[in-house]
DNA sequence: TGTTAGCACTCGTTTAATTTGAGTGCTAAT
DNA sequence: ATTAGCACTCAAATTAAACGAGTGCTAACA
C-alpha cells in the first residue's frame, strides 16, 4: 500500500492532534480538524489502512488511534525536512558566561528544562585530541608535592604526591624541567613505556615521584574520567500522565540520578553526529521509544544535540519527555543554546 | 494528664506496629500485639487519652490511630536514649578508599541508599578554619598564567589568568615569592584591603594579575563555594505509598535534583551538632515532618549525621524517608559509615 | 468506483448504590 | 479499674448500570 497525499495528511493530523491532547483521536474529531472535507466514515477507512501499515495503533477496540513509534518517526523526519522554519524566538534563553564551566552547564540544563517543561541534561565537553600542555610540580609542605597537569583545552588535573623526605627546590626544578622537556605536546599514545622508562632513569632516586606523576597524566588525558553530567527538571515528567505512574517514573528518575546509564546515550549521540550520515547535520538526533540506547527510556522520546566549546571540545545536551513532546519547540530550544554555546568561546 | 508506664507501652506498641505495617492500628490489633493482657476496650480508653495528649492521630473517625509528629518524636528520643544497643551488623557496608574524594562520597551515598531503601545524600566536607597554605603561579603559554592555590586540608583551586603580553620567568618568580611571603598561613579575615593594596603596590605593573589571584584566593577560601552534594536512591521514595503520589514525589525529587535547598539542611544540622546541646552527642539529628528546615520534606523524616575527615573537615550525610522509617536501622547505618569515614583518613 | 449515511456492536470510563469490615465511643455489668 | 456488649461510623471494595466515543460493515448514492 502506498502512503499517498491524503493518507499523509490524515496521519499528520492524527499526530498533531494527539500531541496537543494526549488522548486517542477518532474519526469524527479528525473530520472536523482536517482542512479537506471528508466524512468520518471515509476517514475510518483510511485510518484502518494506516493502522495496517503500522503508523498508528488502537490502544483497545473501540477507541481512537495514537501514533506508533513508526508514526512519530515519520512525523519527526518530515518535520526535520522543513528547514525553512521561522527563526527561534526564545529570547529569554540567554546563557550568561559563567565563571566556572560547571556553573555554565548547570545553567544550560536548567534553561532547557524550564523552557521546555521536559527533563534536560547536558554533558561536560569531551576533549578530542588530548595533548599534554604543561606540567608543574610544587612543594606544598615537607611531606607533599603537588603535581598540576594542564592538557589541551585548558583542562586542569591536580594530584597530591606524598614523599617520605622533603625535596629541595633545586631537585624540584630539575624534575620539572625533565618532565616538561620530554612530555609537553605529546598525546596519550605517544607517551609509551620506553619514554617512561627513560624519564625514570634520568630522575634517578626520584623515579617513584615520576611514576605518580605519569599516573596522574594518564588520568588527566583519559577522557571518560571527567565526564560530568548535569541534569535538571527531572520532576517535569510528572506533568505527563503517561509517564507519571510510579513504575515508570521511578525508572526514569533513577536513570537520571545514577547518571552512568546516560553515558551510553552521550557516546552514541556524539558518534552518530560525527558520522553525519544525514548530510551536513545540525547535530540534532531524535530517539523515539525503543530507538533510544537507554532501556528505561522506552516510553519517552529523547532529543539530543551536540555543541562545541572552543577547539576540539564537543559535548552533548538532551531533552527527555513523553513521545508526544513538542518536537518543534524542543529542536528550536536546543538549536538556540547550541548556537549560543558555540559562539560563547568562539 | 501523665504519660504513665502503661500509656508509654501502648504508645510504643502503636508506633512500632505502624512502622511495620504502614496501616493505622486499632485496639484489637494492639490487644494481641501487647505483652500485657488488656482488653481492646481498655486500650481504647488509653488511646483516647493518648490522642488528647497529642501523641497519636485518627486519620478519620472509625479508623485506627497513627503516630503524630509528637509521637514519632517521643519514640525517637526514647530510642536514642537506649545507647546499649547491639553493635552494627552491617558487614557489607564497607567503604573502599577511593582515589578521588568525589568518588568516595558517591560511594557512601549509594551504600546508604542501597542498605536502607531510603533516599540518601552526603555533602562534601567543609573546612572549618581556612588558612592559605601555598600559592603557585605558572606560565602555561604566552597568553595564560595558571594560579594554583592550596588551602588547609589540601583543597586545591585552579584559576587561569590571561595576560595581554607574555611574562618572563624571572617576573613570575618574583610574583610567586611576593605572594607567598605575604599571604601564606593567613586566613580569609586576615587578608584585608590594606594588605592587598600593599602587595599590589609591590607588584608594580603586574598589579592586575595580582588582583585576579586575590580573587581566586577569596573563592578558594570561601567555604560555600565548593559545597558539593551527592545524592542516591531518590527513587526509593516510590516504595512508600504515602510519599509516592505525584504531587509529593515531584516535590521531593525536585529538591533532590536542585540541591540548593539541601544546603539549608546541611548548615543547620552541622550547626546543631557543634552546638551539642544533647550532651556528648553522636552527631545524629532527627527531623520529623515539619521539624525539617526544608519545606518539601514536611511529609518525610530526615536523619542526619556529621562526619569528620581528617583535621577540621566536617561533612554531613543524611537519610530521607517516610515518617515511619526504621529509625533504628537508619541510625545504625549512619553510625557505621560515620565511624568508617572518621577512621579512613585518621 | 470512491464516498457517505446508517446502524449494531465493543469496551473503557463514569457514576451510583451496596456491601463489608475494621474500628470507635458509650454504657452497664463485673 | 476493667471488660463485654452493642449501636454507630466511615473508608474501601464490590457490583451494577448507564454512557459515550469510536469502530467495522453494509447498502445507498453521485
Amino acid at each position: 500500500m502506498e502512503l499517498n497525499e491524503r493518507k499523509t495528511k490524515i496521519l499528520d493530523a492524527i499526530i498533531r492532534n494527539y500531541l496537543e491532547s494526549g488522548d486517542p483521536v477518532g474519526s469524527r474529531t479528525l473530520s472536523k480538524y482536517l482542512d479537506i472535507k471528508l466524512s468520518p466514515a471515509t476517514i475510518r477507512n483510511e485510518m484502518s489502512d494506516l493502522e495496517e501499515m503500522g503508523y498508528i495503533i488502537q490502544p483497545h477496540t473501540s477507541s481512537g488511534r495514537i501514533p506508533s513509534d513508526k508514526g512519530y518517526r515519520f512525523y519527526v523526519d518530515s518535520m526535520m525536512a522543513d528547514r525553512e522554519k521561522e527563526v527561534s524566538d526564545m529570547h529569554d534563553m540567554v546563557v550568561e558566561k559563567a565563571e566556572e564551566l560547571s556553573g555554565l552547564l548547570k545553567q544550560v540544563a536548567k534553561l532547557l528544562a524550564d523552557n521546555t517543561n521536559y527533563a534536560a541534561l547536558i554533558s561536560s565537553p569531551q576533549i578530542h585530541r588530548n595533548k599534554l600542555k604543561f606540567i608543574q610540580l610544587s612543594k606544598v609542605d615537607d611531606g607533599n608535592i603537588l603535581a598540576v597537569i594542564v592538557v589541551e583545552g585548558n583542562i586542569i588535573k591536580n594530584k597530591m604526591i606524598s614523599v617520605s623526605e622533603p625535596m629541595d627546590d633545586d631537585t624540584l626544578l630539575k624534575l620539572n624541567l625533565l618532565l616538561n622537556t620530554h612530555l609537553n605536546g605529546l598525546s596519550l599514545e605517544e607517551i609509551n613505556l620506553g619514554l617512561i622508562t627513560l624519564i625514570k632513569e634520568r630522575a634517578g632516586i626520584h623515579s617513584d615521584v615520576i611514576a605518580s606523576v605519569i599516573d596522574a597524566v594518564a588520568d588527566a588525558v583519559r577522557a571518560d574520567e571527567d565526564l560530568e553530567i548535569y541534569t535538571s527538571g527531572a520532576n517535569n515528567i510528572f506533568k505527563y500522565p503517561e509517564l507519571a505512574d510510579n513504575q515508570k517514573a521511578s525508572e526514569i528518575i533513577s536513570t537520571f540520578e545514577e547518571k552512568n546509564e546516560l553515558g551510553h546515550l552521550i557516546s552514541e549521540s556524539l558518534a552518530k553526529d560525527s558520522e553525519g550520515r544525514d548530510g551536513p547535520g545540525t547535530g540534532i538526533q531524535v530517539y523515539i521509544g525503543r530507538e533510544s540506547p537507554i532501556e528505561s527510556m522506552k516510553d519517552c522520546s529523547v532529543v539530543t544535540a551536540t555543541y562545541e566549546l572552543g577547539d576540539n571540545m564537543k559535548g552533548m545536551m538532551s531533552i527527555i519527555g513523553p513521545k508526544r513532546m513538542d518536537y518543534e519547540k524542543v529542536a528550536r530550544a536546543l538549536k538556540t543554546l547550541q548556537e549560543q554555546l558555540d559562539t560563547l568561546y568562539k
